[in-house]
DNA sequence: ATGTTATTCACCCATAGGGGTGAATAATGC
DNA sequence: GCATTATTCACCCCTATGGGTGAATAACAT
C-alpha cells in the first residue's frame, strides 16, 4: 500500500534526515551516508525502503547512483492526516452545536 | 521526540484504523478492539503507543476507559512533511530559473 | 459476598528491521 | 590488465514490537 509504505518510511529518524538532505538536491549514497556514523550498507538499506515508498528515485551515472527526492507520495500522507483532522474538527463542531442548542 | 512518536504511531495499520474510528467519537477499548480479530490486550498496547504520541487521551468512567482522539500532534507531523515538500518546491523553482537563464 | 465485565500486567513467542562485516559486481583511472 | 572507488549482496546479531495467554485489579450487579 502506498500510504503505508510512505508512513513506514517516514517513521525512522535516519530516513527523515536523508530526505531532508535530498531536499537540497541530488546526492550519491556515499554523500548521504557521510553525516551518520553508520555503514554505507545500512544507508543503502534505508534508501531501498525510501524507494519502496517511491519517495526517492535513483538515476545511475556510471558507477554512481544519484538519488533524488520525489515528494509526490507525501501528498497521499498529507491527505490522510488532514482527513483524520477533518473528522475531528467536524466532531468538535457537532459538539459545539449541541452545547449551543442545550444552553439557552 | 514528539514528531518521532507521532510518525511511529501512524506507521501501523491497526493504529491508523483505531484513529479513524476515534474520529467518530469516544470509544472504549472493547469497542475499538471489536473490528479486529486480535486480542484486547493487543489493542491495549496499540493504545499505549497512541497515548505516548498524545494522539489519544484517556478518561476513566468507572471501570470503562473512554478513549478520544487528540489531533494536535498531527499539526507537527503535517508541518514537517509540508516543510520537506517546500524544500523540494524551492529546488524545482531554482532549477526552472536556471534553465530559463541558460536557454535564451 | 459473589459473579461478571473491562482493562491491564507479566510473561512468552516470532518476525521485522536496523546495525554490522566481508565478498561480489561494476565502472574509472592508469 | 590491475588497482581503486561506488554500491550492492549475502550473511549474522540484536532489539523493538506485534501477537498471544493467563492472572491480577477494579468496578458493577445481584
Amino acid at each position: 500500500m502506498q500510504l503505508h509504505d510512505t508512513l513506514t518510511a517516514l517513521a525512522d529518524p535516519t530516513r527523515r534526515a536523508i530526505l531532508a538532505r535530498l531536499g537540497a538536491g541530488e546526492a550519491r549514497v556515499t554523500d548521504l551516508a557521510a553525516p551518520f556514523d553508520i555503514s554505507l550498507n545500512s544507508v543503502s538499506k534505508h534508501i531501498r525502503i525510501l524507494e519502496r515508498a517511491d519517495l526517492v528515485r535513483r538515476r545511475r551515472a556510471g558507477r554512481e547512483h544519484l538519488l533524488s527526492f520525489n515528494p509526490q507520495p507525501l501528498d497521499a500522507a498529507m491527505a490522510w492526516i488532514e482527513g483524520q483532522r477533518a473528522l475531528m474538527t467536524r466532531q468538535l463542531n457537532a459538539l459545539e452545536a449541541a452545547l449551543k442548542e442545550a444552553k439557552p
